[in-house]
DNA sequence: GTCTATAGGCAGATAGAC
DNA sequence: GTCTATCTGCCTATAGAC
């Protein structure tokens, strides 16, 4: 960790992040401000410019939290979970943790307001959607191998189908408020793949 | 036509309009503003605000036109396409059209700011959706009830896997410029719903 | 229909006291 | 680390002349 960088080590920082990390995925990046964060905290904007200089600098820090917070999640999955359908019901699961909280994907939001974000943003955004696609590679290639999957296209397409599938269901499904539209889809584009 | 609604049919209301989906659908509905319109069209702020008494107006038009172009769109695909297969290609082809111009779905970026609208635009938006699945669900329960598709989901849940796929896909093709990746998923969407 | 002018508010960001 | 005070700029929207 670069000893410039933003403060995320602190409590205080920690806060912030977690009062920002909401707000970006229920309003998305252009639709908060720092006085919308500083009057939940009950301190002042200037107070957070300390801990994060721009809103850009906040928003970086958002992703990298979310995006190790994810990676997380997939590793704890390969650790606990064998089987191939298993590990594929638990990365939906995470998806619908968040849509369950009434909340976007972080990314999923941010790479609808993409081409306004600071350019630092955009790379990490892009990051998280490879990231989340070499891992469902990787997963689906051996559930293809075992024969617990079978699918005709390719493991990345079908990663790719996956990560788009759920993204929009999310998508979709939260204006309706109705998790159960968001599993509905999961649901089929799962069975897609054992067909 | 309402007397007292926003003056759509002026010239000048057309451009205004166009100008401001293309906003729109780039940046998103927090991510414009009445000088970004006044700037293209070299007239003044107060001027739009003629045309269009507030912001939320403007917005409301906005999916108006969207939705009644869309309709259209699918109202020609039924009146020249007889093969199911066929309908669904050249549904596709419109998300595609779209994101070839570099533009996200309207309704799907307003999807994920819907938080932040105005109450009469999250109404339009969800419209819209409900449009489009209720289009898809009378083509698909035609497809398969003639045999050229198969699914074991109902034709309501196919549609909604449809709609939120290709929105997905849409969102996550167009931060990295590639057509060819939504392409991918729509293919792999489709063929779905022929096994 | 379009303009100038302006109101009134909020945005992100900085300086400097404590 | 947090504060007050302030800068600068942009935002939506309106009044009234032309």
């Amino acid at each position: 960790m670069a000893a410039t960088g933003p403060r995320t080590e602190t409590k205080t920082a920690t806060r912030i992040l977690d009062v920002a990390e909401r707000l970006v995925q229920v309003r998305g990046f252009n639709g908060f401000s720092y006085a919308d964060i500083a009057a939940e905290l009950h301190v002042t904007r200037a107070s957070l410019h300390y801990h994060f200089a721009s809103k850009a600098e906040l928003g970086e820090a958002l992703i990298a939290r979310y995006a190790a917070r994810f990676a997380n999640a997939l590793a704890r999955i390969d650790g606990e979970l064998a089987d191939t359908t298993a590990k594929l019901d638990a990365y939906v699961e995470v998806y619908a943790d968040v849509l369950g909280r009434k909340r976007m994907c972080l990314c999923g939001i941010l790479a609808a307001e993409y081409p306004t974000l600071p350019s630092p943003m955009r790379g990490a955004v892009t990051r998280f959607f490879d990231d989340n696609e070499a891992w469902l590679t990787t997963v689906l290639e051996r559930g293809r191998a075992d024969g617990s999957l079978s699918f005709e296209e390719s493991p990345g397409e079908a990663a790719n189908m996956l990560v788009s599938g759920l993204e929009g269901a999310m998508l979709v499904a939260r204006p309706y408020g109705d998790v159960g539209r968001f599993r509905s889809v999961a649901r089929c584009l799962l069975a897609s793949l054992s067909s």
